[in-house]
DNA sequence: TATGAATGAGAATTCATTCAT
DNA sequence: GATGAATGAATTCTCATTCAT
């Protein structure tokens, strides 16, 4: 009722809120959305069913916050990255920086990958994922070109796949897939463009 | 002795099994496998669920078989293509040929995207799987050692992650991807060797 | 066709009815009838069951056979116990004679056990088996009264009670109950009536 | 915290399983374990069978709560006749106060006869009860002794047989079976032992 | 006589969700 | 804000039985 008791609920809220997000996507991850139960969910947040649809209306509604809380991250770091190197090293610092996210947020990618080939259990929330594919693939073109490669769209086609080949196997095995290394390598092969070589030949 | 030929009820038999698992694969692909309900696979299938467990001990069985199946064909298909390619041309080969497949196999490609980061589901297939991934990388490292590249293993992990991005996205968007041209387009480029061209440079 | 081939058929079918039947009782005396499939049945005697619906309507005419073959085989053991001994010796008889066919058909009177709480599962035996029971008890009363017993009918009574929860330990735990020592204990028991005892007491 | 008071909840809880027992029970007894389906259990006892497996995790629990249940209230019974009566009455304390539980928890004793001759269904209680029957016959084989019977251990087996038998055949006709009148000539027939009134005689 | 593919109603169990407190 | 008892439709699977051959 009073001030401090309202901002001490809003804190509640929000603890709530994001535990119940913490263990959701925990379990999402490992077991997959659909083989997922609202009991296990609260059974890990140690609350009761009743709570967890105080927060969220439904099953659905906490994959979607799922979504929209890492997109969210996902964009800062990306804008991060574009903002702040010079312009001959973003794409390297594009790739350091992706992977970097996929390795922070390991859960989240390996639920987004576990269900992205559902569309219906993306319900509403495929079209904003497209959209942000569009985007990568956009900005690794406008790179592409900038660094004077030859038919920049395909070629970051061909890229965002390896890159997200490249995830998605580190997901399946962080523990021993060498993620770093081989993201180097990228870097070091997307350094020059094969263009700028071939010219460089007399 | 048999009152009905041996021979009408092995196609019988054949003829309700390969019905089972054609809608099973299509609909497992389609809306997932935990979200694919056994009376959904018989009723596309116009059978009672009785004669679904006549066939199959239980919905795990069913995906075992698609992929045992699968797997074969896959394995039936490397097999020649590994077989009859001149030594210059396997890599090309290969890559073309594991595109073909994917395109010819979607749907089996799309369920085992989705259903890949979920190891439990896959009980006692994990192994096999890992084992033939693992295989696939072996393969186009001795490929790429024998066409002259330096880190032959390093250099098929990336290959691989970039293959497999590639038919991911194809999956994903199979009216619109351009999975043709891109695979051409890596065809080229692994056509010959960086270290190669480093070499002849002056 | 011809009257060769017509007795061998009857032959077959007799073969197949028993084997059906053995297997049924093993069956229901094991897991008990309603735990019991036909499915298991048919498999266990190795046929069809096609075949077995042609001979019993179904699983509930399974039971009704095993009964009625059972009780035939029980009666003509107690006609058999009833004529042939000397009239004092007639109660001797009988107790042993119930003991050895218990023993002899064991998985008969497990399942006869287990099956006889349940009215429904007997629906139309029922009748049958209740005469039956009341037969034997006034043969006992019969016996008890020629003895020189009092209360022969409630004597009747009590002694089916103990040979009943006799047997029924024995077939609960046939390896190591000690039921011939405690049948034996039990016609020396029954060789004098406690009145005849109690008159000689001066 | 709680919303619903602590004590409220109990109540509840403890309503809803009393209701699950009490009807799973009646309808064991009278159709089966094996025959008795859960939603029979939920509908007689006017519940979803959601709320059931809030309680029980299967349909094995429920019949190994009816038992836990029943043979503590067994050996409740048992305990205070073995405590009460001075030593020479105790035997026939026994008998009565066994009789009386019988009567008492007529549905228990159907059920548990129904059901011991399939091991398989009591899975795990099995153990319990085999251990519960040796000291039945243990105590019965102490007291005959303390009444001066020759092979008490003997005795006290063909005793257990004969009041299983007699409580059977009440169980299987609770209407007419004169369980009174035969427990009572028990009572009087043990309560002299043989060798008392051989030793007796000039 | 004999087979076994096929049926479909019904069984046990799960789980997202509601609601009284 | 928080609880957990309660719901009921849906799910996986079983099984007695039928029927074409």
């Amino acid at each position: 009722m009073s001030p401090r008791s309202a901002a001490r609920n809003e804190a509640l809220r929000e603890a709530s809120r994001t535990r119940i997000l913490k263990h959701a996507l925990r379990l999402f991850a490992a077991k997959g959305y659909a083989s997922t139960s609202i009991d296990a969910i609260v059974k890990a947040a140690r609350m009761s069913p009743g709570l967890l649809y105080h927060y969220f209306p439904g099953k659905q509604a906490l994959l979607r916050a799922i979504f929209e809380e890492s997109m969210r991250d996902v964009k800062t770091s990306f804008a991060m990255a574009d903002a702040a190197g010079a312009p001959e090293k973003r794409l390297a610092g594009l790739l350091r920086g992706a992977t970097l996210i996929v390795k922070t947020r390991r859960e989240f990618w390996a639920l987004s990958y576990s269900v992205r080939m559902q569309p219906e259990v993306l319900a509403g929330l495929g079209p904003a994922l497209h959209a942000w594919t569009r985007q990568i693939i956009d900005v690794l073109g406008r790179y592409l070109r900038e660094a004077g490669w030859d038919s920049p769209a395909e070629e970051a086609a061909l890229l965002f796949a390896q890159i997200d080949g490249l995830h998605q196997h580190y997901v399946l095995d962080p523990k021993h897939y060498p993620i770093d290394d081989l993201t180097e390598r990228l870097v070091l092969r997307y350094s020059t463009p094969p263009a700028a070589r071939a010219r460089r030949r007399p």
